[in-house]
RNA sequence: GGAGAGAUGGCAGAGUGGUCGAAUGCACUGGUCUUGAAAACCAGCGUACAGCAAUGUACCGGGGGUUCGAAUCCCUCUCUCUCCGCCA
């Protein structure tokens, strides 16, 4: 969420920029800075009130110890009436905090001035593409098709014993998957990420940390019974770690794998089959902590590594800079990565790059310390490095021929084997 | 699931109604000493909000209450630990 002090200051260029996520700001942001000024005024009435009692309980004491009760005694009674009018605007107060705050969660992350304007996805800016459609042979067949004949995933097993979106992986099928998450992790670990293994399910603290509550509660598992939600992303575990803490040294780099689980019930057809979209899939994702100075190199950086995997893959890809209307929520510059899944002629988003700047980090209390020794928020990126299901279906359609479906050079080691027959 | 104990500053750990934003130790920062370092000594060292500042206010797991006054008493919630049971 947004940092009053810098709305204060920036409130116009607020106001111009968030016109770019088509967000009209001026007059809620007029209704906020009104809320504010009026909490800073009570705060300043109350703050004397309070000084008022501490002053007297002090008095009284000393009155009762030198025997003087009577005296005490009347300022007891001065004390009630204080506190009469101390508990009104306490109340005041706290109803002004909460619509404050209410407003707030409801103000998105400013986007870079160099987000394009736009309204969804046809709208985002392509930046490159790289590497070459594969030309396939004529009877090449999507990866839903794929995956059956050569007895890599068994979605209606994964009907059978869950439901719709929750695709069993087996024999070479999951091999190639363990596979990727090994090379995934080692390409990570290589650049500079340490390696976690959180939980899988967090707290409300946590979901609220990262930006995914309040709004987005119903794209959550929510397991009610312990109040714990289930990650939509590793992004919100990892960058939890950093709840309430003062960074010493910049850059923290993480990288984790885990499943994500996602309700997103909506859509059907040709977008959702296979292994296009899911209920759970498996993700290993990059998370930055850095310097607000630093963090749009960083962002480049992460942009370059990822662009790295995916050319040692050899899968076609391009990549996007989101568009006003497609950037999320929270984020403030997104890069998209599509790659080219040649056996149903699509691109599919795999990998989603971005600089939250101080966004989440206000809301984690995630802070340094400057060179004046004042706390200030640190920049938080992350990006997907890399989701497995777009993956593992533009690999085995683009990789498909008469003999098989062949397996790219660097997995081989991972995978055991070269070839899918 | 049963029984008990606990939650205090970066860490450890005192504090059971007033002078406590909180002893002490460690860590950290600056200084003295030293060729340099260590040791020793001196000083500083939590966060947030308001204020130009002086300073004020709040915060001792969260919320509520008692009291003129709460880290301290009461209620409640959450979490952690120990023992027993169950269990990968």
């Amino acid at each position: 969420m947004l940092h009053i002090p810098y709305i204060r200051e920036h409130k116009n260029e607020i106001v111009q920029l968030l016109q770019i996520k088509n967000f009209d700001a001026a007059t809620i942001l007029d209704e906020l800075l009104i809320k504010d000024d009026s909490r800073k005024n009570t705060q300043k009435d109350l703050d004397n009130l309070l000084s008022k009692v501490n002053q007297f309980s002090k008095q009284i004491g000393e009155l009762y110890k030198s025997g003087e009760v009577q005296k005490a005694n009347d300022l007891k009674e001065e004390c009630a009436a204080i506190k009469q009018e101390s508990k009104v605007l306490q109340g005041k107060y706290a109803s002004l905090e909460k619509d404050i705050q209410d407003i707030l969660v409801q103000i998105p992350n400013v986007p870079h001035p160099s987000v394009p304007k736009g309204s969804c996805d046809k709208d985002n800016k392509l930046l490159k593409e790289s590497g070459k459609k594969p030309k396939l042979m004529a009877n090449a067949k999507p990866h839903w098709q794929l995956t059956t004949d050569y007895n890599l995933i068994d979605f209606e097993l994964g009907n059978k014993i869950t439901g719709a979106g929750f695709p069993v992986y087996k024999g070479k099928g999951a091999r190639l998957q363990r596979a990727l998450i090994s090379y995934f992790l080692d390409k990570n670990t290589n650049a500079g990420y340490t390696e976690y293994l959180p939980p899988h399910l967090v707290n409300e603290a946590s979901a609220f940390g990262t930006g995914q509550l309040p709004d987005k509660e119903g794209q959550m598992y929510h397991v009610t019974e312990d109040n714990l939600y289930l990650i939509p992303t590793a992004e919100v575990p990892v960058t939890n770690f950093f709840r309430d803490v003062i960074v010493k040294d910049f850059p923290i780099k993480c990288t984790a794998y885990t499943p994500c689980f996602r309700r997103e019930a909506g859509s059907y057809g040709k977008d959702v089959r296979g292994l296009n979209r899911l209920h759970q899939f498996d993700k290993v994702e990059i998370v930055q902590i850095q310097h607000p100075e630093k963090s749009y190199e960083t962002l480049d950086n992460m942009v370059n590594h990822v662009a790295s995997i995916l050319d040692e893959l050899e899968l076609p890809y391009r990549i996007l800079k989101l568009c006003g209307g497609d950037l999320s929520f929270t984020s403030a510059l997104t890069f998209d990565f599509e790659v080219y899944s040649a056996g149903q002629d699509k691109w599919l988003e795999v990998s989603s790059v971005s600089n939250f700047e101080s966004y989440q980090a206000n809301r984690l209390k995630l802070r340094y310390k400057d060179k004046n020794g004042k706390t200030k928020f640190c920049h938080t990126l992350n990006g997907s490095a890399l989701a497995l299901p777009r993956i593992f279906a533009a690999l085995i359609e683009n990789n498909q021929t008469e003999k098989g479906i062949e397996i790219p050079k660097v997995l081989q080691k991972y995978t055991g084997f070269e070839i899918i027959e």
